[in-house]
DNA sequence: ATTATAAATGTAAATGTTTTCATTGGCTTT
DNA sequence: AAAGCCAATGAAAACATTTACATTTATAAT
């Protein structure tokens, strides 16, 4: 391993200047610079990481969680993250927690034992995480929901959630059923409130709210579409909670023999890739998924170098109409 | 900050026997080691990453590389890569590269600079990427194809692409197409020489092998089925190298009035979730994702450890009979 | 009781940087 | 020519560990 000793060695400078000609080459002159920089390029010297961030305050690198469910959603967040925190020169380490054990401790001590700068929180989900006492003097921005009094960044699910309800009810539909899980709460609530003021009936039998079983998306709305089949509680329109939520719906429903969207409408949420596979088209609320990454990335760096610390920040939705309503 | 030598001075002891309580703890006796252990924990120690590293020839940390498009086919790989490194003690940074530009020299200069210990690639697709200087010295597996004499994980295109023909045409199958991107290129060639092999005419107007555009994949889909319907060259059933692909194919037919698997069957390769999502279901070949990164984490980690080398793994794929065949 | 051996602990070097403070030498100002 | 200043460089401390080697202490063997 060469290091920087050994350049001082062979440039016949003291090893401080070498450190300068990389970290504030504007202190060393021109010459020496010059000379020292090529003998560098010339030994592939290489600046050893543990070395130096032993010695400066921050690493940089920051830690990005996501849930351990394999979803694109979360990608493009990461994504976001990634290309943030590259601008601001921190390297990017990914990390991924059980949903329901929310078994994050290992990332927090990663933090705190300097091999990372902070955590981004890819949470994504309605979903109160229970406060850590490791989570203190960590620095954290989180998505969707805020914790433990850090900075976040999310999105109006209300006012998405009307957009798709204007939407639905400036096509007629009258009888619109909710399909989502319990980590959608907030959705359900903005479709429960939204309902009522528009004084539409509300009927529970064309209402579910399901458990927490990611996986089970297809089968959970198999189950929905059968049973309201079955009842003869059939609505005119269906506002889901995810894209592949929808899809799931919209899979069963054509396999019961009813059209999409002539019997029955479907709405999706997200805006993944898969709106655009399936057929009819989903119409969704696109979330500026990569750019939550970014806004994350971004006010977590900001507090990690003790800059301008922001509470929250709202990003904006954009409703897309597909073939399904 | 808290460091070893608060534990030592509290704990009145040397640093060298906090260290040994942690490290070694065979070698303290069962007092001391009782002793130092809680009050490290009263005082909230954690050890130093960077000083650790920086003594250590080992670092305990893995890169895993993927291609910039948000596609689920990688992240379980990288859940795979990650779940085996945890099993040995080591972390996982998640890096992106360009798959045109094959920008990567950032994350072999991270393993230089000895803040990450090796690389795992995840090409996913069969292309040649340039050999690097950099790369010389850096311990490096790779998915699908092999990296400058690394160790590489992989399956065998031949074989599943032999699976998906043999069903298709037990069904009786005559005019079958293949539609795929050059980067799916070796699944292309055991198409070819399959259908060679086994009599079946080979009909350049039906075989399409796209420009390098994941992206595009809905359109590349749409374009190929616009065409052989213009044509009047209607295959029966249609090979497709990729799930996401095979949903687009789907989408066009049944678009353009035809049934699937009635008039066109569609075969997908991947196994990805879409499969299930669209309607009719994707006959698809599931490759094991999650243990391509498994054992890619091993054969690194191996190397990095100077235990066993070995070149190379082949792992299995499976058949999964949809509806869509 | 003496010696040898093993177990437990300590000392200090080594890891590769950055950075504070000190020194040198050239240049300007009087 | 003396004094002051600034640019360029160096010496050494500091960062927090691990570990080779040395020392002390306890235990067993003679």
């Amino acid at each position: 391993m060469i290091s920087i000793k050994d350049v001082a060695k062979e440039s016949k400078v003291s090893i401080a200047t070498v450190s300068r000609v990389f970290n504030s080459p504007e202190l060393v002159s021109p010459q020496t610079r010059a000379r020292v920089y090529s003998i560098a390029q010339k030994l592939n010297y290489i600046p050893n990481y543990s070395a130096k961030t032993l010695r400066k305050t921050i690493v940089g690198s920051i830690i990005v969680l996501i849930p351990d469910v394999s979803n694109v959603f979360f990608i493009d967040i990461v994504h976001g993250v990634q290309d943030y925190a590259e601008s601001r020169g921190y390297n990017v380490l990914m990390g991924r927690f059980n949903i329901d054990n929310f078994n994050v401790e290992k990332y927090f001590h990663l933090v705190k034992s300097k091999a990372a700068d902070g955590i981004v929180l890819a949470t994504g989900h309605d979903r109160k995480y229970p406060a850590l006492s490791v989570a203190k003097d960590v620095n954290i921005s989180s998505i969707e929901e805020p914790y433990m009094n850090n900075p976040w960044v999310y999105i109006d699910n209300f006012e998405a959630v009307k957009k798709i309800l204007d939407h639905l009810l400036s096509k007629g539909h009258k009888r619109i059923g909710f399909l989502g899980f319990k980590s959608e709460r907030s959705r359900f609530m903005a479709f429960k409130k939204i309902i009522a003021e528009k004084d539409l009936n509300y009927d529970e039998d064309i209402v579910k709210l399901g458990e927490e079983l990611a996986e089970d998306m297809p089968k959970s709305a198999r189950t929905y579409i059968e049973y309201v089949i079955g009842k003869r509680k059939i609505p005119d329109a269906i506002v889901c909670a995810s894209d592949v939520l929808a899809a799931g719906a919209i899979k069963w429903i054509i396999k019961s023999g009813l059209k999409v969207p002539d019997d029955v409408a479907v709405t999706g949420f997200d805006g993944v890739d898969i709106v655009n596979l399936v057929t009819p088209s989903i119409t969704t609320i696109e979330q500026p998924r990569h750019m939550m990454g970014m806004e994350a990335a971004r006010v977590l760096i900001n507090k990690i170098e003790g800059k301008d610390f922001e509470e929250k920040v709202l990003l904006p939705t954009r409703l897309i109409i597909g073939e399904s309503s």
